[in-house]
DNA sequence: ACGGGATATTTCGCATGCGAAACTTCTCCC
DNA sequence: GGGAGAAGTTTCGCATGCGAAATATCCCGT
């Protein structure tokens, strides 16, 4: 894998970046995915002996967790969309598993919480979301978790700032377009 | 995650499993999550500009630094199954990317190249997958960044030491099903 | 040479995952 | 109080993403 020209005409080097930074930077992005991407689909097949999807897991240990969460709750605590959400908890509610209900004072809201039948299931399974991930991290010493955590929670702040970054961008270039236009 | 049993306290347990070590788990998890999940949101949009995909731009860049991979290593390298990357490439093709040949000495193989409007277009794209995860990752300084690989590296390890073993005695199970039965 | 197992790819069905648009309900301002 | 716009959810179409089964090819022992 030791690649010692990467294409030269990509973004290879941008500033005060060296070989030597842009090295690490691609393998720390490659360990990302590949631990990602593993512990996403060991936890599937898990889920899959009790009958669930990994997503579906997630939800249950979250909603068992917490009493009852709005879709738009639901979805950002998972990372993932209002529309992605809306499909996992359709199938879930046709398998039993959890319900939802309008909020009496807010009437936009739709409030989903585990059934009967959705709270045992959620007891009897041991499995936490991205369980692999977490048995690796458990090897860890403590010092090392706490170095890192410290600094992947750098990088996620540095992450949202970009995005939110961008978004506003986004939403400013829309209501110029609406308001020139 | 709220641990359903009442006050155990900071007692430490031998084996690591003080709620201190699962709260530094826990964000650990969820700052991989989002890290991952965010950064694969906004390559994706990226990639639209150019009509692409995120996966697609993931193949274009890897395609344009080497030559030719047969869809296995592609695979590999995106940590995908083939039957995922057979659609990508799939689509691809109908667009004019990328191109597949049979290997005249394996014939089983599949060799997917660039073809030239796809290596140009591949030029003209300045991001790399998981672009905002890198741009983030530049701010970190040269220590932190040098830690950072090296506890990733480890727990890459131990995850596909993990999976490994998981994948041995499945087969093995398979195998005493097969013979003895 | 030939037959069974191994390897590489594709096909199929299903579950995410997303953005854009449609709907419903709420809020705020005149 | 009424209408514009905001906020929450769903619908729709498309692209992953996967495992299991089907196909095609190779390889190895006899």
């Amino acid at each position: 894998m030791t690649n010692p020209e990467p294409s030269s005409d990509a973004v290879a080097t941008p500033k005060g970046g060296s070989a030597h930074a842009d090295e690490d930077i691609a393998r720390i992005v490659e360990a990302i995915v590949y631990l990602y991407t593993e512990s996403r689909r060991v936890t599937k097949e898990l889920a899959r002996a009790f009958g669930l999807t990994g997503p579906q897991v997630t939800v249950l240990k979250m909603l068992e967790g917490i009493g009852g969460l709005s879709l738009s709750d639901l979805s950002a605590r998972m990372s993932a969309r209002n529309s992605t959400v809306t499909g996992i908890a359709d199938r879930m509610e046709r398998d039993g598993l959890v319900e939802r209900k309008r909020d009496e004072d807010d009437r936009r809201i739709v409030r989903i919480r585990l059934t009967d039948e959705g709270r045992a299931l959620a007891s009897e399974i041991p499995v936490e979301s991205m369980e692999v991930f977490g048995a690796a991290l458990r090897a860890l010493d403590h010092e090392e978790r706490r170095s890192l955590r410290r600094i992947l929670r750098r990088l996620s702040d540095q992450v949202a700032e970009l995005v939110e970054t961008k978004e506003t961008e986004l939403r400013q270039r829309q209501a110029e377009q609406g308001d020139g236009a």
